[in-house]
RNA sequence: UGGGGAGUAGCCAAGCGGUAAGGCAGCGGCCUUUGGAGCCGCCAUUCGAAGGUUCGAAUCCCUCCUCCCCAGCCA
């Protein structure tokens, strides 16, 4: 059993914690994941949420669900509840430990209050242009603004007009009071609260300043006793601020925060703004769109909670940036889904087999499993006769070296039915197959030769008489670029587009058996792919979409040859 | 040219002074009523580069190179 725990292997996040919980300097863990409403949740942040929540569980600690909703402009209660349900669909909980940054808004106030008193903040009338030319460059230091020697009782004043609304929008900040010639540009004089007249989803109308991000996500950890605070590389600056007003406020709890590099997937975006504009020029259905790396849109798209989960864990947590091959992620759900999905047969592209030793009326009922990985799935009956359809790709007028498929004179097995030869096909004037004709071997019931004999290849099959019509989806890589963020001169990464990331295919052939499945229950269609029923579905017109196809080594054969 | 990070195989990633885990991809084979699944094997004499310390270095010390992040009243 020990054995097993280690397969594992570890990363810089948990040997910390683990080293935190021995060296007594923490009783408990305590984590967060602070999502800002104002976007779907991606692949990236499930990363994020797999940490946090995940080394949470793992040392018996919690892990705090806040939103980071600071800038009332931007969010919205639709994110708030599709980010709940996104978390929960990973299967993670929150418990009692839901939060929200704007909770804190009474006390981050009182805390203003306390470093204007320290000398240690004060209100600067600078314009927004002025700020910017007084912060300096990278390489040169920052001017002390003119405001920065206030005293306290005019910073008091002012701060409680810029709270009572007198003053226009973005008219004053309150700044801390550091070092304009710091090196680190975060520590040349913080903003720490702007004026911003705009609804927030929670507090209303109540306030028009409101605290930044630096000033408010390092307090509401205080607050909530986070003792690890956790988030991603581009914060890395913003420790030694982080660390500032952690110190120079009266504090209890002192977190700390730790860095890991994010999630890069290739032929994908992840920027909330780039899926954004995805979603509202229309380029996909929506967040939910099955090609959207968003969470609701791999739900939709079949991806399981637990294949998401491995693929993170499996991602491993490091410093180093780093880009993610999408083959690794279809894995994860290949393998997930294959011990899963009950089997069915489909076929994509039918075209219809005439059996000719077969009687006219003539049917039968064949039991099948419902998933040779695991025969507690059970066993159904499959309906065969003299007429069924096979796909197009399972036969060759003239077959390419290394096809075992079905061609004149050849023999295949029928997937648990019959051994079947074809003798003959018809064309249409374009010398598109439209039947094939042949005969199967009655001594072959079942799909098994009494002589031993074993034809190199079984293909799926759906009888013509009670085959259902369906409408399935193929989903394919959003971006033929394999890093579409990475632009050439005037294009932007709507000119990568991958045309055929969505092919519906009308009129495929399925099992009657699909009538009954539901969304939510994974497929595999045999020798095909996995699918699952689209909420645009309905008994009339049914819709399956298609998770991630199997691993197709004929395809790589036909590659090379 | 300021500050902060990072460089281990095609892609992730362990490794923490004792002689390069694991996964994905790829390649070869076995097996198979899914060309699926499964199984077996191969895939870094070398860790961005050059020096140095050491019996011994991916790990320690130097110098150099490359890449990423920061000049929002975004997060």
């Amino acid at each position: 059993m020990e054995a097993e725990e280690k397969k594992r292997s570890s990363n810089f996040i948990r040997d910390i914690i683990k080293k935190d919980l021995e060296d007594g300097k923490i009783e408990k863990v305590v984590t967060r994941f602070p999502p800002e409403p104002n976007g779907y949740l991606h692949i990236g942040h499930a990363k994020s949420i797999n940490i946090n929540f995940g080394l949470a569980s793992e040392f018996e600690g919690k892990c705090h669900l806040r939103f980071d909703d600071t800038n009332p402009s931007k969010e919205e209660q639709e994110y708030v509840d599709s980010i709940m349900e996104d978390i929960k669909w990973l299967g993670f909980s929150w418990g009692e430990n839901l939060f929200f940054a704007s909770n804190y808004f009474e006390q981050l106030y009182e805390w203003a209050i306390y470093l204007i008193k320290q000398g240690k903040a004060y209100v600067c009338d600078l314009t927004a242009d002025e700020v910017r030319e007084y912060r300096g460059t990278l390489t040169k230091p920052g001017k002390e603004s003119p405001y920065r020697k206030r005293s306290v009782e005019e910073n008091l004043e002012l701060f409680e007009k810029m709270k009572n609304g007198e003053f226009p929008d973005g008219a004053r900040t309150l700044r801390a009071k550091i070092d304009m010639s710091h090196p680190n540009l975060n520590m040349r004089d913080p903003i720490m609260y702007r004026i911003l007249r705009a609804t927030h989803h929670r507090t209303g109308d109540k306030w028009c300043i409101y605290p930044t991000y630096d000033y408010a996500h390092g307090q509401s950890d205080a607050i909530e006793g986070i003792t690890h605070s956790i988030c991603t590389l581009e914060f890395e600056d913003h420790r030694p601020l982080y660390d500032w007003f952690i110190d120079n406020l009266p504090l209890i709890h002192k977190p700390h925060q730790y860095e890991f590099a994010r999630l890069n997937l290739n032929y994908t975006v992840l920027s909330k703004r780039k899926l954004l504009t995805l979603v509202t020029k229309g380029i996909v259905s929506g967040w939910d769109d099955p090609r959207m790396p968003t969470l609701a849109g791999y739900r939709r798209r079949g991806y399981t909670p637990q294949a998401i989960r491995k693929f993170c864990e499996q991602v491993g947590v490091a410093k180093a940036n780093s880009v993610v091959d999408i083959a690794f992620l279809e894995d994860c759900l290949r393998d997930d889904l294959n011990k899963r999905a009950q089997r069915r047969m489909a076929v994509l592209k039918p075209v219809k087999v005439v059996i000719e030793n077969y009687p006219d009326e003539k049917s039968e009922e064949l039991e099948v499993s419902n998933n040779p990985e695991d025969e507690s799935y059970g066993k159904r009956m499959v309906k065969f006769s003299k007429n069924i359809y096979i796909d197009r790709d399972d036969f060759a007028i003239d077959p390419p070296p290394k096809f075992f498929r079905l061609a004149s004179g050849r023999e295949v097995r029928l997937r648990n039915a019959y051994y079947f030869t074809c003798t003959d096909y018809k064309v249409d004037d374009k010398g598109e197959v439209i039947e094939i004709i042949g005969k199967i071997d009655p001594e072959t019931r079942g799909g098994w030769s009494k002589d031993g004999r074993s034809p190199k290849v079984t293909i799926q099959w759906v009888n013509c008489e009670d085959a259902l019509d369906a409408e399935i989806r193929l989903y394919d890589r959003l971006f033929l670029k394999e890093n579409p963020e990475q632009v050439e001169e005037g294009k932007d990464f709507l000119d990568y587009l991958n045309p055929e990331s969505l092919v519906v295919l009308k009129n495929c052939k399925i099992e009657p058996s699909l009538i009954h499945s539901k969304p939510g229950e994974l497929y595999q269609f045999e020798r095909v792919g996995y699918f699952i029923l689209d909420k645009d579905s309905n008994k009339e017109n049914l819709i399956f979409n298609r998770s991630v196809t199997l691993k197709d080594n004929w395809a790589k054969i036909k590659k090379k040859v």
